[in-house]
DNA sequence: CTCTGTGAAGTCATTCACAGCG
DNA sequence: CGCTGTGAATGACTTCACAGAG
């Protein structure tokens, strides 16, 4: 184990090992190597050794890891022991329906609040949870009152930076954000930024500029591949 | 200009720098150059022309750009000149939400159709714009009616692949999908996946660890930064 | 002189390949 | 033996720095 300042890609990574231990302690498997690992989930195994080596030795040699093990040491890694309380900002059609999602609670995180400036929606309850939507101008109070961790920006674009300098003098130092806008924060917040515009625009490129077509199957007919996903261990 | 092929990062920021056009065409702005565009949005000079140089030369020595050819030129790279035909599959809370979204109008696409498997919902419309929930089993024959070039993926996890499968069968080339499952796709499609579940285990990892604190604000006091962000320069 | 377009250098990330533990 | 953990090699992406166009 270094003590190098690790890439968000080998985060993001961790999160999806994650969700494939589940699965295979799910199947009732106890030990698996990173070769195994990498071939049921199309991964690198190399890739997954080099990972888990910066936060510490993990596995046996000769044998592997121990699947539940290694989910306790990841859970752990990822802070996902700690519940983490979530706001959202912006109680339109996004913001309700990120309320709504489920997602949220197999990874420990609970929606504990909304907010937003319109007075036809301020009182109001979101869901089965019966989440409160509070005046967005009483975020600093809410934050502190509910001991929210995490915000969530579901507004649009010309008001995300508001909100944002908003949260972070509340305090909040985690903040996912979906308003197609790049923002600017200080140094000791984390912004993660899904920019739905730009996943768009991309797939808009790739259809205007179909990349160098297969000379094995020119009419585009069904291949092998589309008809035998490999069983479901896609189904993370 | 090179006919190499295109790093996903450039097409990305791509749509950047046509946000960042359309701003500085609002503003009346005419002219650019790499360096002024750079500043402005916090973006590096050399990337920006070698995104550029990768498609024409599109800038004028010891000028810059024009903002005008420069946004019909990226325009047209992105494929944007030519309307999008979306299908969103699951009317649930988030294809609904989608379905709402305002942001795919600016970008020439538009929504054309929801499906479910919920007999519940089937044959019902969603917001203003009266879009139809079609039964999922009849993906083909709407994606062939509507002539949808692109869809959207709002399903739980476990039927994510399915719907991909019936989804590559039905002929389309561009998926986004928002389930949080590493699916597998012919390689003729392109596939875009917005996991919220990485995105939030992330968050949670800098919670858990947050980097070295800067010895000049060991009491996490609002820095100058939060209380002067440079300008709406960030509305993008 | 200014700014583009681009090789060359630099940085960061992935993959290889193997020493050495169990 | 098989497998981890890890330096060393490769590859990908970014930034520098400058020749040459306008």
């Amino acid at each position: 184990m270094k003590s190098e300042k690790i890439s968000e890609l080998t985060t993001n990574r961790l999160s999806v090992y994650l969700r494939c231990l589940n699965k295979l302690a799910a199947a009732g498997i106890k030990t698996v190597s990173s070769r195994a690992l990498a071939e049921q989930f199309n991964l690198n195994s190399a890739q997954i050794r080099k990972d888990l080596a910066y936060f510490g030795e993990f596995g046996t040699r000769g044998v592997g890891y121990t699947v539940n093990d290694l989910r306790a040491h990841i859970t752990n890694i990822l802070g996902l022991d700690t519940e983490r309380r979530v706001g959202i900002v912006g109680a339109g059609h996004l913001g309700t329906a990120l309320a709504n999602y489920n997602g949220f609670t197999a990874s420990n995180f609970a929606v504990v609040a909304l907010f937003d400036n319109d007075r036809e929606l301020i009182g109001r309850t979101v869901g089965d949870a019966q989440i409160k939507i509070y005046d967005v101008r009483h975020v600093a109070r809410v934050v502190r009152a509910e001991r929210i961790d995490v915000a969530v920006i579901a507004v649009p674009a010309r008001a995300a930076q508001r909100v944002l300098n908003g949260l972070m003098s509340a305090g909040v130092k985690a903040v996912l954000n979906f308003a197609p806008a790049r923002l600017n924060k200080r140094p000791d917040v984390k912004l993660k930024t899904v920019d739905l515009t730009i996943s768009l625009e991309t797939l808009s490129y790739f259809l205007a500029r179909p990349p160098a077509t297969s000379t094995t199957n020119p009419r585009g007919l069904l291949s092998f591949e589309e008809l035998t996903p490999r069983e479901d261990e896609n189904e993370l």
